[in-house]
DNA sequence: CGGTAAATTGACCTGGGTCAATAAATGTGG
DNA sequence: CCACATTTATTGACCCAGGTCAATTTACCG
């Protein structure tokens, strides 16, 4: 069996004992592959499923009523994906496959006897879960209180430290992966304003571009326009309760 | 000892067994008064406790390095702030009295106890925060793609919904006690502007007003215009473990 | 009853949207 | 590997929703 990559994740929190690691791996065994577009799940659908997601990525969103689309994550492997299937039957975002994928899928009742067995699993769950709110926090003030020019920075160094968490080799260089529309429904802004500020970072020497490749020549600078926090670091678990 | 405004909340998404409205009963215990306006916690500054309100209202947000200022969730009586304590050593975010209140604190080792002691208390707070975090999203996408109007509307309708929860006798009618900057800051608005809508949604016939008293006068077409779906209700949370 | 915070309104401005035309990139079947 | 089709990116011209600034008015408060 593969290891567990949701495993790897909650370890940037705090160390797991080789029992827990053996239930989250045994979470990820029920693998299926997704082509690129394909919705895992529907907006409105019943699901009672979670995902952890293995390979590629994949974008959770909603559709408004007019038909516009705000997406509200990017997934990446080791993530979850899904979570609202806790607690509504029908589900409140669609989640579809960016790229190629492979997902592993397991009924919410897993959360459950986890939840019971696994205390101090459950605890870490709530932390990566809380990383998470802190993080969509940022990203509300970026759309009620910031400038495009900032939204865009922001979320450029954003997707650096996401992809990072499950590419250590990951420097200031990455393969973006997202069209201008996709970059403008996740921030709030039309594709065409988003290559008016693409090209803007580029003239301010904050970001270089080649062939769908993003470089961030200036991570400082970037921060400071996007007004951006990493909020994967600077963590402190240190309340939670012993292993077993 | 008073009843606990957190189990009654709770309680909301699934019956909660003696012993457990015990131990959240405990957790409130340690009553604490606050002046309208004294920050309870301060962005970037240290603190390992969290709070449920027990009286009054509170306001979370976030301010920018160019000082603007996002709110990011309005407290009301039984629910939990200050959850980012969790993770974070330093607060990333401020919470303010927004009137007189009460809170009760506790020290977050309390969750790490109530996680192991308390597996199905562990899962009904995953739940809450899950709900937390779908209506978060819903105000994203509210900043990201609606219109002024749809915002006002929206949040008018949401914190009717809110107040709701903890005072069942509320019907269409409210009061307020926002100022419209506030409001403003809430989603992504200036005051000049929230002041516009306010008076457009009154000339249509959807809201009225008097005295701070809000009345929604037509809560369908508000919540279509605002496209509000209310994430309190119509939860399923049968997958939870059972009662000890 | 002054004094301050909050609400209201008008005049004007601008950041980002809309629309449209090309160009470049990516895929696809043969 | 090639010709064509479909996305995606890019750029310019123009527009408008919501911001800014400023002046009153109204409500709240000691």
């Amino acid at each position: 069996m593969p290891q567990s990559l949701f495993a790897d994740r909650l370890s940037d929190l705090i160390a797991l004992t080789p029992d827990e690691i053996a239930v989250l791996t045994a979470m990820e065994s029920q693998e299926r592959p997704l082509r690129r577009g394909s919705l895992l799940v529907r907006e409105k659908d019943s699901s009672s499923d979670l995902f952890i997601l293995r390979q590629g990525m994949m974008i959770s969103y909603v559709l408004l009523d007019d038909g516009s689309r705000q997406i509200l994550r990017f997934v990446f492997p080791g993530d979850m994906a899904g979570i609202s299937a806790l607690v509504y039957r029908d589900s409140p975002e669609t989640i579809v496959a960016s790229t190629d994928c492979v997902v592993a899928a397991f009924d919410r009742a897993t959360i459950a006897t986890i939840i019971s067995d696994h205390p101090r699993l459950a605890a870490v769950m709530l932390a990566a879960v809380q990383v998470e709110r802190v993080a969509m926090t940022d990203r509300l003030a970026s759309l009620g209180r910031t400038s495009a020019k900032a939204r865009v920075a922001a979320l450029l160094v954003e997707l650096r430290d996401r992809m990072r968490r499950s590419d250590r080799t990951m420097t200031n260089s990455y393969t973006l992966g997202l069209t201008q529309e996709e970059i403008g429904d996740a921030i709030g802004l039309t594709a065409v304003h988003v290559n008016r500020m693409l090209r803007q970072l580029e003239e301010d020497g904050l970001i270089a571009r080649h062939q769908g490749r993003i470089t961030l020549l200036d991570e400082q600078a970037l921060s400071a326009v996007g007004f951006y926090t990493n909020r994967f670091i600077n963590l402190d678990l240190s309340w939670m309760p012993p292993p077993r």
